[in-house]
Parts: C-alpha cells; sequence; structure tokens
DNA sequence: CAATAATCGAGACGGTACGTCACGTCTTCTT
DNA sequence: AAGAAGACGTGACGTACCGTCTCGATTATTG
C-alpha cells in the first residue's frame, strides 16, 4: 500500500531511543525523499494532471536518479499520494465552539479553501488517478478521508449530547450530505465553489435535522 | 469542442432530400464510426479507466486506420465523450408521480443504478480525465448534467406550484445536495453505494425543506 | 538471420517492373536505413567497440527513433553485420595472374590493408561480439567468408589444372593455413600484420606444397 | 596492469617468515578473493560472454559485496584476466620427445584440448573483450601467450639444433603458421577443430620446411 | 586492553542505456 | 476524399548494471 513506503522513514527510530537495530547497508538518504516529494508536488501545481505528470521529469527536478523513485513508491500514484499526504498531514483540525453546526461549517469552508488553492490540484489528481487505481483511492481514503472522519464523528457526538442532533442520526449519511456537495462541485466544476457554500449546504441539511429535534 | 465531431455524421442528409450539396470524394464511413464508438466503450469496461484507453488500441478493435479516428476526433477525450453519450442520450427522463420527492427519489435511483453498472466506468473515466481536460469536463456538463438538470428544474419547479417546496428555493443548492453525496460516494468508493442511498437522501435533505415549509 | 533485414529492402522489386504488389502501408524510409547504417559505421570506427557502441547514440547520431532501428534489426549484433557488409559487398575479388601463389598473395595483401585500416575496427568489433552471439558469427561466415573463400576455391583450382598443386590438396586446410596467421595477428596483436606478411605466409606454406609437388 | 592486482595477495607472506611488515588493519580475505575468481568463472562458462558478465552477479555469486570486487580489480576486463590466468597456470608444458615436429603437434593437440573444453568459453571472452580492451589483450598476451611462446621457441631451437629446420628460420612466423589456423578455426568456426588438426597442419607447414632442408 | 585502521557484507545513491509502448503525423495504395 | 495499413520521430516507461558512497560489524596491529 501507498502509505506503507515512505512515511516511515523519519519516524522509525521514534519508539525508543538508540537500541533500535538498523538494517545493514547504505541507509536511505532523506535528503532525496524530501527531495522528490517537493518536486512532485511542485510539478503536478504547475502541470497538467496526474497523468501529464512524468517520473522522468520529478526525477530530473529532484537531482537523484529514477531508480530511487521506483525504489521506494512502487507507482506514480503512491508517490503522488505520499507527497499530498506529508503536506497535509496536520491541517483540516475540527474546531470546538460549542455549536456542531458552526464546528462543522468551519471545517467544511476549510476545505473548501484547500480546494480551491494550489492544492486542490493534487487532490483532483489523486481522486481522478483513483479511478483506475484502487490502491490509490485506498490511500486517500486511509490517510485523509477517514482520519478527518473520526474527527467528525466526535463533532457530532458532541452535537447529539447536545441534544442538538437525534441520538438515532445516519452520521455516515449526514457527513455524505454535508461533504458530497463539496466535492460534486469541486471535481464537476459546474457552479462556483466559494466558502459560503458551506454555510449554505449546512443551513439546509441541518437546519432540518434540528428542526425535527426541536418539535 | 468534442460533441461538434461525430454525432453530424449520421444525419448529415436526413433533413431534405437533394438540394443538399454533398462535398466530392468518398463519403464518411459510418460503419467505421460506430465501430470506433463501440470498441472505445467496450475497451472502458474492460480495461483500466480513461489513461489506460489508447487509441492504439481502439483502432485496432475496431479494425480501423488510426488516421481515421484522428481526423474525426481531436483528443481521447472527445472520442470518449462521444462514445459515452451517444450511448446514453435519451436514457434518465424524469417521471412525473404528483410527489416532487418521489420524482427525485426515483430518478436518482436510475442513476445509482447507471453508476453501479458497467456505464459506471465510463463516467468515472469521464470525470476522472476532466480533471486534467477542461473541454472533457464540459462536454460532460453541457451533454449530461445540463440537460438532465433542465429536467430536474421542472420537477423542483412543479413541486413548488403544489406547495411542497418554498417558492424562494436555491434549485442548484438542492440539487447538489442531493446528487453531491451519490456522485461522492460513487467517486470515492468509502461506503456503499446502492439504490436505498436515494430515499435516505431525499429523507434528510427534502424532508427539512418539507418541514420548514410546513410551519 | 542477420541479413533478412535490410539489405533487401532496395532491391524487392527489381524481378520485374511494374506489377509488383506493394505491401499496404507506408514504405520504408530508404533514407533512414542508409542513415542509420552509417552512422553505425562512423560510431563504431569512432568509439571504443562493439560493447561501447549504443543504439541509442546511433539513433541520435542518424536523427531517427530508436524504435525504427528495432523495427529492423533485432539486435546491435545484425544491424552492425549490415552495416559491414553493406560496405564491403563486392570488394576483395581475387585477381587472375596466371600463378596461384601471386593470387592470393595479392589478395591476402589486400585482405591485410582492410583489417590495418578504420574497417578494420568493424571487423573486430564483428569477431568479438560472434563469440557471444552465434547469430552474429553465422551472418560473417555468410557474407564475408564463404563467398570470398568460394572464389578462392576457383584460384586454388585453377593451381591445380595448372599443375601447380597436387590433385588432392585439402583446400580448407591450405586457406585456414594461409589466413590463419593473419586472423592471429589482427586479433591478438602479439607481432606486426603489414603487407609483406602475406609473401611470408605464402613463402612458408605453398611453397613446401610445390615443391612436394616437383619431386 | 592487470595482473598486479589479486596474484600478489596469496603470495605475500610466502617469501620469508618474519621481516615482513605487514601494514595494519584487517587483512584482506583470501576466501573472498576465491570466491570471486570461481563465481567469475563459473558465470562465464555457464552465461553468454564477456559482455553478459556482470560485477553485480559475480558479486552476488560470491556472496561479497561489490565493493570487494572493486576494491581489487580496476576493471572487469583484469578480474577475467586474473580469473582464467589463476586457473591456467602450469598447464600446457611442451614436451620434448626427440623430434620437434611430434613436439608441436602434441602442444597443440593440448592448446585444441583446451579450447573446445569449458575453458575455450575463457579464452573466448577473453579475446573477445580483448578487441575493445587493449590492457585485456596485452594480459593475455603476457600471461598466456608469451610463455608459451618462450617454451616453443626452445622446442624448435632444439629442431634447428638437430637439423630438423634450418638455422635462419623466421620462429614467429612459423608459430604463427602453426597456431593461426586453429585460433583462426576456434575463433570463426567455419570448420571442425579437433585434434587432428593439428597434425594436418604440421604437416602442411613443418612438412615443407624439413623438405627444404633435406634438399 | 583500548585505540586505530583497513576490510568485510550490505545496499542506497546518481547515472546511462536498455527494449517497449503509445503518441500524433506521414505516406502509400485502394475504394 | 476517405479508408486501412503501417512506418516515422518523439518521449516516457520500468529495469538492469554501472561505479561510488555510506553504514555497522569484523579483524588485525599498535600504543
Amino acid at each position: 500500500m501507498a502509505q506503507n513506503h515512505a512515511q516511515s522513514a523519519g519516524a522509525q527510530n521514534g519508539s525508543n531511543g538508540n537500541s533500535e537495530k538498523r538494517p545493514p547497508g547504505r541507509p536511505r538518504s532523506e535528503e532525496s525523499r524530501q527531495s522528490i516529494l517537493r518536486s512532485t508536488l511542485k510539478l503536478l501545481k504547475q502541470g497538467g494532471g496526474f497523468p501529464e505528470l512524468s517520473i522522468e521529469a520529478i526525477a530530473a527536478d529532484a537531482n537523484v536518479g529514477k531508480t530511487t523513485v521506483y525504489r521506494w513508491w512502487p507507482t506514480k500514484a503512491a508517490l503522488v499520494a505520499d507527497a499530498f499526504f506529508a503536506s497535509a498531514e496536520e491541517e483540516l483540525q475540527f474546531p470546538n465552539t460549542g455549536s456542531f453546526q458552526k464546528d462543522m461549517s468551519l471545517q467544511m469552508r476549510r476545505v473548501i479553501r484547500i480546494f480551491r488553492s494550489e492544492r486542490g490540484k493534487v487532490v483532483a489528481a489523486l481522486l481522478a488517478g483513483g479511478q483506475s487505481d484502487s490502491e490509490l483511492l485506498e490511500a486517500f481514503r486511509e490517510r485523509f478521508l477517514w482520519p478527518k472522519r473520526r474527527q467528525a464523528y466526535q463533532t457530532l457526538h458532541r452535537g447529539i449530547d447536545r441534544g442538538e442532533l437525534p441520538a438515532d442520526s445516519d452520521l455516515d449519511l449526514i457527513l455524505d450530505s454535508l461533504y458530497g456537495p463539496i466535492y460534486m462541485r469541486f471535481l464537476i466544476r459546474h457552479d462556483k465553489l466559494d466558502e459560503s457554500f458551506a454555510d449554505e449546504i449546512c443551513g439546509l441539511v441541518l437546519q432540518g435535522l434540528k428542526r425535527r429535534e426541536q418539535r
């Protein structure tokens, strides 16, 4: 799988201090690894899209042998995934304002902001590539979607605890109804996608829920 | 643009009998055209996705010279678009049951049915390819999304006329909230996408609207 | 086999004038073919030897796609063989002076002259490459050695007819004894190889034969 | 030069016991050295030829780091030369039967026997590689050809002393005339090379010389 | 007995060339 | 004029070795 490749390099000695057994042979060059990831993002943001991105170009831009790329990433897809996730690991935290609707809306605004930025091209490339590469799509889910969604569950549970939501709500249905429209406009581009769209969706989807509850 | 290419061929002599000026030389082979479109769909359904589909393979499978493909379609994207739309032009009509929610739900079920079928692969390829080819995405919108959406507007207007919906509803917001979750599950595949999902979305999104109205 | 590849291109319509059925498709580019052969010889004469010669470099020097080289020659060896033989097809004719010893000596001098020239490098490359490529060695025999040797047989037969040689002479033994020393000095380079060496060998090997006869 | 490298290792402490100054540090592993030479010969006999032999494969087969190979042999050629000569140093002694022709013939038979054996592949690889690596060819001459030839000179001188040969004979010409045909058939493979060929050559080349003398 | 020094294995590194594939263009004869 | 056939130059693919480099481990001599 994609995420098994590059991310571990920096953290592999993290568990305990110095008694770790290093494998024999010249250790992997952290410098090359980062240079490759950096060049991947750079070229993706510049150039056309996922299919236009060539490993040849990445290696050249990173001043690295093609072999070094292939040694660590089995496919272009895995590389792009790592490059993206390495650069976006800790953003997109959920706020905690006391109102679950406000929390969701704020986080959805951040997603939209990213989708509209240059990094949006990388997400689009990832999802596009994922349509013909199930591992790539799985990497997107495992390393991007699920981590965020787990935080979203907590936010929604807070809403339930506060009585803002029915206890028997289908959380996945709610979340897909909130984010689905964003992904749709992001990928199909049939209508404008600005941050206020987050509020509109929340207004439509969550208002109804709250009303239902208040009766 | 993509759709300007192939569709006129079959109909060019249809309007009136003899005043049409036919250009000299051998006329275009309708047989080749259809064979190419057929092979395109076939290979898309078989093989990986948009990037894996090669014009070389299409021409070989269709028993056609590569030149013939390139003569009539400027890009692979245009060809795939034509191939898909030629095969799906008249399906996905909206029903008219008297309840706009039932109408929407029924049509959403049909969309899901298509997405789950082999033709779903073609849609996915189209949207994936569209991420790095704006003309392909535009073709998808112009020839698939907008025609359906125009029908959806009518359905929603019927709902407004019947008082099922507020008159000032943001129709695009509603439609994206209904279809967005479907596209999201279709493209990201993080959760199951079966036809009952249509009902669930309608339940969540439209119930709220109706409640809001009923107050 | 090597010689089945490129040589036929120029002569394929030679049998009859115009009723020849040409195969469909774009015909092979005679210009490219010759450019490739020319560059092959050029680089072989310049550079190190057979292993140092790269098809990449040949294609670049000939302003030709690598594919074009691979389309027509299965291996580098076959290409080098064609390049050499195309350039040396009709030289090395045997003279007819009335004395078979003088005929042999003159022709051996020509062989030495070629071995000492730049073309010698190509022969060396051919024989070196042939040690790990039996087809290359076979090409050398079929297209270089045997044609010359057939002429040599005639020369020796003339000597027999004139009574200069015993009628029961082992012609192959004689010829290997005459040319073997030349090849040995050419390939091992342990002693000087100039044209007078031809006379010395003839003096040693053929003198004895003639003496034997005269008794 | 090639032969300056590995041969000294085994013998460096052999001359005298303790006055040798051994440098500090871990001494060279004799085991590795022999394992490398053994694997080199093994792969040469198995595989294609000199160009197909890779140092990578040798190191792997010998269970040795690539560095160890490169530390002791500057080029693949030097390694192959050492491997061959280490295995053939003391064979091919000339006999002394009382007849120089019989002596030559017997020794030539031994050469042919070696050329026909598996070790012949190594000789062929050596001479092939030598065509584009003058040091390799020089190693062959210095460590194989000249040592044998010095013995051959003695054999021929015995023949002169016994009156079997003219005193003014060109020994190099004679030896090239005797061995040239063998090398030629060995390298070009246009005719069969069995041990009786040695007698035939001697019969042709030396008979003439003896006749000339007897007059 | 520690310090120093050279070798060992392993294997990653930046490269070069490999032989293949598809690209989009072209050139030919046939329909 | 359009068709099929297929060769053309181009460029990226993923692989194999090249010769160099950095590691920890090993094995000797020297202080």
